[in-house]
RNA sequence: GGGAGCAUAGCUCAGCUGGGAGAGCACUUGCCUUACAAGCAAGGGGUCACAGGUUCGAGCCCUGUUGUUCCCACCA
């Protein structure tokens, strides 16, 4: 037999089984047609981007899904892809021709820029693909996909034709929100709002004709030269007379209307606002409903523009500033207070974002909505945690227009052509140079579409979708989609109203959600924080398997969870706990046949393994059925740790080493199987070291990824023997705790006679099992034993006597034995009372009763041996 | 302002549809025992945040309170 070094290495095994895997075509769905398909189409990650581990942990139950149903017997298929990442992208590429050629994307123009941003991605966009191998990802590499690709791109055109026809796309004049820096629109998802200490400044504004002003309170000043009216309450008597009045415009001298407006607060601020439409939403609403002029004050790059009079050029925080001070000298400038409020953000870049009137084009989202929510409320698709329903039903059902037009280069553009001479824009799936209408040359529209509206086609464009292809038929719609709970806003619900509409199926069924790994401290692993551990790093020193066993352990769906030392080094602990099971495993093996023997054949410990093991399989599967993964693994864990490795293994040393061939080969077998069951079980966990094993152990398939999920088999369910078993255990433990109680050196032997009814557990086949785990010199089990001068141990299947005279101290141990009868006294106590309960014993279920009543017995028989016990040494 | 999560051993967290609390790490004690010292054996440590309620029975279900984290929202 094999022979396995004395630890488990993962660098010898873990590239090596990779290619092995990949070579064989193992990663590929199987061609059987009579097979159920699984399918998982992988969130893609930005192409140029890096591993971290929340794409780890997000990969890893993944591929632990895909593992688990293709050893199940399904065609599994795993889609992997990258994602081009307009804005994320186009920044990266543009910071560093700044920093190395000091060119801007400007200097290169369009084609050559995007030339550029083509060889950044051929450059490191196989980079986090190696990465997911490292990883073990079974993806289908053949069929590997990019949002840009040219099917994907197509995909892209025929959504946009077909949403256009239908009235769902629009181009408008709207107020969007916009990043200065990055100097394009966002849409709502892409702000993010974080807390600012900032001032509220309240301004006079004079009325026209008359010695009165009104005050208005603003946390932004700069705005009040795009002002193009006052709104107060209509309810408010305060202002009433002032309806309809006009005001002038501090520093700017522009006459602007009073108006009523429900919009308005009466108890905030001072209960007049200004309204500056092209520069916040709500103005926005306010001008449309009267009619107000919109006068957009700022350029795109933030600073103040020509309808700015004196201050066109500055910066709008500059900007700021010179017009408080004027106000202030002016006499307009009533007061500042401290006020904190919410800011918009770019996702990107951080920069604090402009809301501006611009033309954009926006997928209409209101005919979209309810199909898209009644796809989840009626079941179709299932949110794992189920509590994400709500938070995905209450963000749909306040959704806006999607803003999906992007003043970027990188990125599908968007097919719109206009023709500057009959003033024509044409939609087109395919490029047009000359305009249908009147035969002049045309131009496409600049911008290119927001990344998400690709993302938001995934799950079918990367099986073929416009086209009716074979995968298409076969794979889709797809089953599982695993993420975090950070994107359903960004991807989840887009896809799904997406696929509604276009496929008219749900994208897939279940949508598993996960947290977010966060550090030791836990804190969100940040670049600014600095605190993010790089998963190949991990990989790099404990190994892949130990990597994803720490990110699987604990794993609850929807929860984060905390990355740390402790846990990353128990992890590989385990996965060298397996490696050395085997090891031993294979050190005894003598036998090629290794089917299991026949059930005489079998001991009592065989039997409480194998019904212990039918146990862990029906519960495993069970546990992955419903995506409970940490659960499912601490089951494994469990299982090898403490039942096979500390006691089964223990218990059938003395087998292995004896003269009695067939019985050692019967525990052999036994072993194996149930090891090889283990491995299989865990290999969607941690892949690597259970090929490995699985490969040195007697095995009848080529690799452990293509063999068949272990099923429980009832004819191996022994449950007399479990309890027997359970029972000497039981005893075995028992002693070893009074001796350590005791202080007796392990080395230190001693004659041990059990007091038994039970024959059926304390036999001679189980007595070796005290001399090699309880220090026994001799057993002997027997009706009675006289206690004088022995240490008595007294369990509910037995009583033991250990004669260590020189050990025993009468007294204390007269105490000791008090101590203990006082304790089953009280649960005695407990289970009479309950069981005397008429209400327990009518209402609850019989199997509860019945186990509560098994309890009371053997707490008795517990009770009389130390009775019995006390007597003798009195 | 709306919504959600979390609160269990010193630390980090499990605990599935209610049947008398578990793991890892840490700690104490003793062990190189034919796999593994990345190991073995034994042990200490918990009013399951608080207050009510439902139930024969509550860590789990209901109501409220407190603390904490997050998401969403147009109060200038």
């Amino acid at each position: 037999m094999k022979e396995l070094q004395k630890n488990y290495d993962p660098k010898q095994s873990e590239k090596r089984l990779y290619e092995e895997w990949r070579a064989k075509g193992y990663f590929k769905p199987s061609d059987n047609r009579e097979k159920e398909t699984f399918t998982i189409v992988i969130p893609p990650p930005n192409v140029t981007g890096q591993l971290h581990m929340g794409h780890a942990l997000d990969e890893t139950l993944q591929d632990i899904l895909i593992r688990y149903k293709r050893m199940k017997g399904y065609a599994a298929l795993w889609i992997p892809g990258t994602d081009h990442a307009g804005i994320a992208t186009q920044i990266k590429v543009e910071e560093y021709l700044r920093k190395n050629e000091h060119l801007t994307r400007y200097d290169l123009g369009r084609e050559k820029f995007l030339d550029r941003v083509w060889e950044w991605k051929n450059k490191y966009g196989s980079r986090i693909i190696e990465q997911l191998e490292t990883l073990g990802s079974s993806c289908d590499w053949d069929r590997l996909r990019f949002t840009m690709d040219e099917g994907l791109s197509k995909a892209v055109r025929e959504v946009f034709n077909n949403l256009y026809e239908k009235g769902l796309i629009y181009r408008g004049y709207r107020i969007i929100n916009w990043c200065p820096k990055c100097t394009t629109a966002l849409s709502d998802a892409e702000v993010e709002y974080a807390e600012e200490e900032g001032h509220f400044w309240h301004i006079r504004y004079p009325v026209k004709g008359s010695d009165e002003y009104v005050t208005v309170a603003t946390t932004r000043p700069e705005t009040m030269l795009g002002d193009t009216a006052v709104a107060v309450n209509p309810e408010d008597e305060r202002y009433t007379h002032l309806v309809g009045k006009t005001l002038i415009l501090p520093l700017v001298g522009r006459e602007i209307p009073v108006i009523a407006d429900e919009y308005v607060d009466k108890e905030f601020g001072t209960g007049c606002v200004k309204i500056t439409p092209a520069h916040d939403p709500n103005d926005f609403l306010v001008g449309q409903r009267h009619d107000l002029e919109v006068i957009r004050i700022m350029a795109d790059d933030a600073t103040i523009n020509d309808k700015g009079g004196k201050y066109a050029g500055m910066d709008r925080y500059e900007a700021r500033k010179a017009i408080v001070a004027d106000l202030e000298a002016g006499g307009y400038l009533v007061k500042i207070e401290a006020h904190t409020h919410n800011v918009g953000k770019c996702y990107r870049c951080g920069t604090t974002v402009e809301p501006l009137t611009s033309d954009q084009w926006f997928v209409k989202m209101g005919p979209m909505i309810q199909p898209a929510i009644d796809a989840v409320k009626d079941g179709r698709i299932k949110f794992v945690p189920e509590r994400f329903t709500k938070i995905y039903i209450n963000w749909m059902e306040n959704l806006h227009d999607w803003c999906i037009s992007r003043q970027l280069w990188w990125g599908h553009r968007i097919p719109a052509f206009y023709c500057d001479r009959c003033g024509e824009m044409t939609v087109s799936r395919e490029d047009i140079t000359v305009c249908p209408k009147c035969g002049a040359p045309v131009r496409q529209d600049e911008d290119v579409l927001d990344t998400w509206f690709s993302s938001a086609l995934w799950p079918f464009s990367t099986l073929g979708w416009p086209a009716d292809t074979e995968d298409l038929k076969r794979f889709f719609p797809t089953d599982v989609l695993v993420t975090g709970y950070d994107i359903i806003s960004f991807w989840v619900s887009r896809m799904i109203f997406s696929s509604l509409e276009q496929t008219g199926e749900a994208p897939f069924s279940t949508v598993f959600i996960h947290g977010l790994v966060r550090d030791a401290q836990g804190r969100k692993m940040s670049k600014s924080l600095g605190n993010g551990i790089d998963p190949m790093v991990i990989i790099d020193k404990y190994g892949a398997d130990a990597l994803r066993f720490a990110l699987a352990t604990g794993n609850s769906p929807g929860n984060d969870m905390r990355f740390s030392d402790e846990k990353i080094e128990s992890a590989r602990n385990f996965t060298n706990k397996i490696w050395n099971a085997a090891r031993f495993v294979l050190m005894n093996l003598s036998t090629e046949d290794t089917a299991l023997p026949d059930v005489s054949a079998l001991h009592v410990e065989d039997k409480w393994l194998l019904s212990k093991y039918n146990t862990l399989v029906s519960e495993v599967s069970g546990n992955l059925d419903r995506f409970e993964i940490g659960v499912a693994l601490s089951k494994l864990y469990d299982f090898v740790w403490d039942i096979f490795c500390d006691w089964y293994i223990e218990l059938i040393k003395p087998r292995l080493l004896s003269d009695n061939k067939a019985d050692s080969e019967a525990a052999q077998k036994v072993i194996v199987h149930v090891l090889t069951g283990i491995l299989k079980m865990l290999h969607p966990f941690m892949p690597f070291v259970t090929e490995e094993l699985y490969q040195a152990l007697p095995h009848d398939c080529d690799s452990i990824m293509i063999s068949n999920w272990p099923e429980a088999d009832p004819s191996l369910s022994f449950a007399g023997d479990e309890e027997h078993m359970s029972a000497v255990i039981e005893a075995i433990r028992a002693i070893r705790n009074r001796r350590a109680e005791m202080n007796v050196a392990p080395s230190k032997k001693a004659a041990v006679h059990i007091v038994t009814e039970n024959k059926a557990a304390f036999n001679d086949q189980t007595a070796v099992f005290f001399t090699k785990l309880a220090s026994a010199s001799s057993v002997t089990v027997c009706d009675s034993f006289d206690a004088e001068g022995a240490v008595s141990i007294i369990t509910p299947a037995c009583r033991i006597y250990i004669p260590m005279g020189e050990l025993v101290d009468t007294k204390a141990e007269l105490e000791r034995l008090g101590k203990e009868a006082e304790k089953v006294k009280g649960e005695i106590a407990r289970l009479e009372a309950k069981l005397g309960n008429e209400g327990f014993t009518s209402k609850a279920p019989a199997a509860v009763v019945e186990a509560e009543r098994r309890k009371l017995a053997s707490y008795k028989e517990k009770l009389t041996g130390i009775e019995d016990a006390v007597k003798k040494l009195k």
